[in-house]
RNA sequence: GGAGGGGUACCAAAGCGGUCAAAUGGGGCGGGCUGUAAACCCGUUGACUUCGGUCUUCGAAAGUUCGAAUCUUUCCCCCUCCA
């Protein structure tokens, strides 16, 4: 495999399984190919488990291919039963819609949108898929399916071994998948798709319809399923998922998650998300050997990738401000109060409840007597802490919940 | 369609008339140690509270009882076996 597009792949640690690297190398060699992954459009954003099937996208930008984000407008209104226990919810259409919508700015920011020749396309399968006639495409598509086979998929297999139910729709989505393959092989000559690893039934059944439909050869290439060291998914944590839209999680936050990744997750994350060369890794590897420098670097480069280089600087100015120095960083973010409050003095309870720190009140008086709460660095001993106006300098004061949420309570 | 088993908090799972806001484990959150890491140790994990309590919660509704997660009835959902 001498092809420099799947060896970066390769080396990056971006490939579970393909169907045929060896000829799939030599097509990329020969010319631009398009290919496609196909996006989940659930939520309002992707979070960062979906990142890695980005960093897939603008690679193949790198070496000159053509990438196809299909934002399964379709599909989402069935629902992907692999890896999942139970039913989606489902969405209605205008939910969705809106969805895609949201999720758009993201690839748009990532991707190289001002290259013409490699800037992707989008493409809604709700546009093909919602217009099939039902006995056409039983007669077409479904005729090429056989149940037997369907039954031995693990995202079918799985469920049923776990006595889950799987409804029919849901069964059916395997060859709406394979039919939106066949769809982009066909008007956008898209002969590759790619997804997680999860996904290799439903990428091969796309490669067989084609095959079977049109005797022509497409391919398909699954990236691993990312765990952390700690053995969790990636992408979701308890308290939320690690989003990518700015409105969701802010860039401060995002430059966090990447600093506090585990020790041993970190020279992976830096192949699998920043786009720094492979030979330059391994350089830095062997000269760094603070592991934390090591974070750092991961984190402004994924935060430059996703929210541009001025907010990685900004992020890493803040981060260092607050955690090294100890200085008050302006970049914390805010809690407003009107001065007439203050002069009457604010309750930390109602603050901490009130701009969503924490739930509830009762969580709030909690975490308190846990020890959660610092003012101006200072823990708050005192359940009933008033903020008076004498606890401000320079209009400021400092809350802190835990090691790592920092505020700016300001009067205006 | 018939017979049986089951639905308890974020998840798993105990409780089977009062002492149950509900054991235990996992997860989460906070503290300590440290490196904004891991491991470990400690605390905490329904809401409101004048810290005395008060309110809402054990699939849903109705009932029995001084008192129900626990008993009865109806309904909904899941699973197993038979047809």
């Amino acid at each position: 495999m001498k092809n420099n597009f799947l060896q970066e792949m390769e080396e990056r640690g971006y490939i579970n399984q393909c169907t045929d690297l060896e000829k799939l190398g030599e097509i990329c060699d020969k010319k631009s190919i398009s290919g496609y992954i196909g996006f989940d459009c659930t939520a309002s954003s992707l979070h960062v488990g979906s990142l890695l099937q980005i960093m897939i996208l603008k690679l193949m930008q790198k070496h000159g291919h053509k990438p196809i984000v299909l934002l399964g407008g379709g599909t989402t209104l069935i629902g992907d039963p692999s890896g999942k226990d139970s039913t989606r919810k489902i969405l209605n259409q205008s939910e969705i819609k809106k969805n895609i919508k949201s999720i758009k700015k993201v690839f748009n920011k990532i991707l190289n949108t001002s290259d013409k020749k490699v800037a992707p396309i989008f493409v809604n399968n709700a546009d093909w898929l919602t217009k099939l006639n039902y006995i056409q495409f039983l007669r077409d598509t479904g005729s090429h399916f056989t149940i037997n086979k369907m039954l031995t998929f693990d995202s079918v297999k799985l469920r049923l071994e776990r006595e889950q139910s799987l409804s029919y729709m849901e069964f059916n989505y395997m060859i709406l998948q394979a039919y939106d393959f066949y769809q982009l092989f066909k008007n956008n000559n898209c002969v590759l798709q790619i997804g997680g690893s999860d996904q290799w039934g439903n990428i091969v059944n796309g490669v067989d319809l084609i095959r079977r439909k049109i005797q022509k050869d497409a391919y398909g290439l699954t990236s691993p399923l990312i765990t952390l060291a700690s053995g969790a998914k990636m992408g979701k944590t308890e308290t939320g998922a690690i989003w990518l839209n700015e409105e969701k999680f802010s860039p401060y936050d995002y430059w966090q998650f990447w600093r506090n990744t585990d020790d041993r997750d970190v020279k992976r994350f830096l192949n699998f998300f920043t786009e720094i060369e492979p030979k330059e890794l391994d350089s830095i590897f062997k000269e760094e050997k603070n592991i934390n420098n090591l974070k750092i670097l991961l984190a402004n480069e994924a935060t430059k990738i996703l929210h541009g280089k001025l907010a990685s600087q900004k992020a890493e100015q803040t981060a260092k401000k607050t955690f090294e120095t100890g200085d008050i960083s302006l970049d914390l973010p805010e809690i407003k109060v009107k001065l007439s409050e203050v002069k009457k003095g604010i309750n930390l309870i109602d603050l901490i409840a009130k701009n969503k720190i924490l739930q509830s009140k009762s969580e709030a008086r909690r975490a308190i007597s846990n020890k959660g709460f610092k003012i101006n660095d200072n823990f708050v001993i005192d359940e009933k802490k008033i903020i008076l106006l004498k606890d401000f300098k320079n209009n400021i004061v400092k809350l802190s919940y835990g090691k790592k949420k920092h505020y700016l309570i300001r009067i205006i």
